[in-house]
DNA sequence: ATAAATTATTGTCATTTGGCAAGTATCAGC
DNA sequence: GCTGATACTTGCCAAATGACAATAATTTAT
């Protein structure tokens, strides 16, 4: 597994240079994680800082009725880890699993943060996955307030074809906050009819 | 106005020591922003790292219909400004307004990364302050897909009574993610009631 | 390949929430 | 204090979503 996407993933947040990336990327270490084993576990901390090259995954944990809630997707070329659970060293209150076979790279918390205080550029792509972050949360939250559930359904259609094809529709459903019985009927909906 | 709240803020993140507050607090401003002004407009570039000393502020913006969707609220003793706009230094898509006279204190993007850069224990703060703000976006967002409205309605009232004492009840309405119409009659609702 | 388990769909009906409009209360400016 | 504007409440009904249960389809393990 060649590191090539971890390169370009760290250079196209415009903060690393070609040479850095190369002296950054050399910290990482290639990880790979089975369809449906866990990244994290209820209970752990944080402790991998995760580049997902390929594959898809998912973070959940569970409502006061036990029932699983997916919280987040992560699709390939993207940071997965429990932000709070990582920087404060807290136990996580979800569980991150591999809904398909997936690979990547990561580094530890030592060693992210040993790369935060020395590397100015490494600081600045560290700050901007926050942002990243929070944005994404922030467009989210406002759909779950502005939008139909028909409308969310069909902007992850469009945005996120490939969770489509590879995660089982309870989760996208309650990903969706709403139940699978609605998405059921969203997708018999004959599209287009309000 | 004296700094006191400012200092408290600095050390209570646990990552600065009182003698570094007050090394870092020095370069703050104060700022007075008088009930309905605003501290950010859509289509400004969010440039101050704004510390809420005193009072109650919302962000909001417009949905597809041109109705008023407030995005938060802002209590006293937090860091105000819009994350996306200040870090990427782009226009806002939010709007951010005092529902009561406020009171604060803030440094320039340009200030706010230098000392960044120049001090570890100022960066750990910058970091802590974006895990809250992701991990307030989480819960809140568990919260539209788990709880009833009626429940987060409660929840706020407990949380945040001050957001009730002083925000108009249609801001609150939309902050739930449901319409005036129906808070109305949440409140209306003899409590504890199914 | 088969059986068991899980996941997805669909029917029926209840509940929640929204849309609109009328009426009441509150607030801001003069 | 008046007056107009804004905010809030309430009634009526419609639309969206959920709960539960019975299939149907798919996946997984053997």
């Amino acid at each position: 597994m060649a590191n090539e996407t971890l390169l370009q993933f760290l250079e196209s947040s415009g903060f690393i240079s070609p040479s850095q990336a190369v002296e950054i990327a050399a910290h990482f270490r290639p990880k790979a994680i089975g369809k449906h084993d866990f990244l994290l576990r209820e209970g752990w901390v944080s402790d991998e800082y995760f580049f997902l090259s390929t594959g898809l995954m998912r973070a959940f944990s569970y409502d006061k009725d036990g029932n699983d809630v997916t919280t987040a997707f992560y699709t390939a070329e993207q940071i997965v880890f429990e932000y709070s659970s990582f920087f404060r060293r807290t136990p996580s209150a979800e569980n991150i699993q591999a809904l398909t076979d997936c690979e990547g790279w990561f580094i530890t918390h030592q060693q992210m943060n040993a790369l935060f205080h020395s590397r100015n550029e490494f600081r600045e792509f560290v700050r901007s996955v926050l942002v990243k972050i929070i944005a994404s949360l922030k467009s989210r939250m406002l759909s779950m307030i502005m939008d139909s559930a028909t409308e969310r359904y069909e902007h992850l259609l469009r945005e996120a074809p490939q969770i489509m094809q590879h995660a089982p529709l309870k989760n996208i459903a309650s990903y969706l906050g709403i139940t699978n019985t609605s998405l059921s009927r969203i997708r018999a909906r004959p599209k287009g009819n309000s």
